[in-house]
DNA sequence: TATTGTTATACTCTATAACTATA
DNA sequence: TATAGTTATAGAGTATAACAATA
């Protein structure tokens, strides 16, 4: 059929430099913004978690975004201490911990959000809206069946 | 038409996240084969250019893996270590290091190298055959006009 | 006995800056 | 003055294991 079918190793190493260029692009352009705190992708990420869900559980959070609990500690520290959310007792279970987002994080998160759009906006300048659209269905069809626990919970969101 | 246009920001989280997926599942397929050395996609596609050159210097090897020449070392050092590859002064110029596969790396490497491409084509193995080359090619499609300078050296200017 | 989150620890990939030794 | 590679340092994202408090 295509005689010039990518091998499946060279199709993952153009996926996985793609990802690093967009990681370091999306730390660039948001520490551009030179805001008193710290963003990042995954960050900014967890924080809009939290924004739509008002309160929530760590490790509801941990479920959504497909990281370890442990992990969610990490970035729960970073971000308390920059004064962008809060932990809060649950007050119906005592070993749980709820997160919140601080004023200082309503305030401005939107903005924030909105620049992000705005950087994954520019990253897939290339695609026109059906190649994007195809290449979000060929994206979740890879990770069909395969990643579990990972990704099954929230990839239609 | 697609009135399901995905935003650029969700088709990036679920890139992000392939990307994490795959890179963890090459640790723990590689890891599987008990290897007496430490084997992830990286070290092999560094591993793999080297086979590929016979020799090679690291600066060289930095361009063609598009990373810097200060993480080269790090993959030097550690699979020199693990007795896969030897540092070699470069007899025209005397300051340019030389990289080589060891012996053990060259009676080994083609097997691991098959392995790996075994796990690519697991990774990728819900994709059609046309399909996979036109994800290849919407990939180097995003990162066209804009990586080649990110993904080299423009920064460091 | 199971779950929530943390302390402790680790590791992969990547990077910048300053420096040495050459060229 | 410019290049090759290293020492020193850093940081982002992720993880497992053992444990405490609570359910």
């Amino acid at each position: 059929m295509n005689s010039d079918q990518p091998k499946a190793i060279d199709v993952i190493h153009v996926l996985m430099r793609s990802s690093t260029y967009i990681r370091t692009e999306f730390q660039a352009q948001l520490a551009a913004l030179n805001t008193p705190y710290h963003l990042t992708g995954p960050r900014l990420r967890l924080l809009s978690t939290v924004a739509e869900a008002g309160k929530i559980r760590m490790n509801e959070l941990a479920v959504k975004l497909g990281i370890k609990a442990r992990t969610v500690t990490d970035f729960v520290d970073a971000l308390e201490q920059d004064k962008l959310l809060i932990r809060l007792p649950d007050p119906t279970d005592r070993r749980a911990t709820l997160i919140e987002l601080t004023e200082l994080a309503q305030s401005t998160i939107e903005q924030a959000l909105a620049y992000q759009d705005k950087i994954a906006d520019s990253v897939l300048e290339n695609l026109s809206a059906e190649q994007r659209k195809h290449f979000f269905d060929l994206l979740i069809q890879i990770t069909n069946n395969k990643t579990i626990s990972d990704f099954c919970e929230e990839s239609a969101r």
